[in-house]
DNA sequence: TCTTGCTAGGTTGTTTTACAACATAGCTAG
DNA sequence: CTAGCTATGTTGTAAAACAACCTAGCAAGA
């Protein structure tokens, strides 16, 4: 995995966290995210993304009757599903690392001199 | 600034960050990026992002000869550019709470009982 | 009845991004 | 005179993140 498409796979790992945590549905999941600080997340983005790791072989699904509504579709972490994760997780240390690093930096460049 | 923004913007916040240290070229850049952990950082991807920015309002620039080599293009940051700053440092706090949390959760999920 | 609203899973079209690849040009060392 | 570093771009492509829309099940109330 590129380390661009880390940066812009944020989303994408937290969506395998979540999911390696137990099995889920689409909706569901989009609750999740929203209550855990992605509070803008909508269901273009998501389900595309939910099909984009299905096909990619990260996920897999089954299909279960609600108890009040349409089909849910579940999710599950398929073996390579969960190195995924394991490579995110690692590749989001060092992210965090580097830019914490700038940060403080640019933000501890200009202090008063005592 | 939209939160997908700040998750694709990593890169756009590091730039600032660096910027706001010193008055920098395009090219320094690229290799203080490289330094700082985002080695596949290339021209293609930084000199439109530069564009982008002083387009936006977050940059101005100056361009002066080198000592050896082609002009140089040195950006700072405007007032505008500071606050932009300012926000995706506080933007990228929320963030990177909201990942570890659901990282943490997930990575300590099934962990064997003692 | 029929309309509103929540649940649930999509599709479509648009804009933006990151990049590979290429183009240009100054200057130096061999 | 050519190879290589410096320095700043452009072009074309693929993917991503939406907004907006569509379908459909089910429940509650007017």
């Amino acid at each position: 995995m590129k380390q661009t498409q880390l940066i812009k796979g944020v989303l994408e790992g937290c969506v395998l966290a979540i999911i390696a945590q137990k099995e889920v549905y689409g909706y569901d999941l989009m609750q999740a995210l929203k209550h855990r600080g992605f509070t803008t997340i909508v269901g273009g983005t998501l389900y595309p993304l939910l099909v984009k790791l299905e096909r990619n072989g990260d996920l897999a699904s089954r299909t279960k009757p609600s108890p009040a509504g349409p089909n849910r579709k579940y999710y599950r972490l398929t073996p390579q599903g969960t190195q995924t994760l394991t490579e995110f997780s690692q590749q989001w240390t060092q992210l965090k690392g580097n830019v914490d690093q700038i940060l403080t930096e640019a933000l501890t460049h200009d202090e008063p001199q005592p």
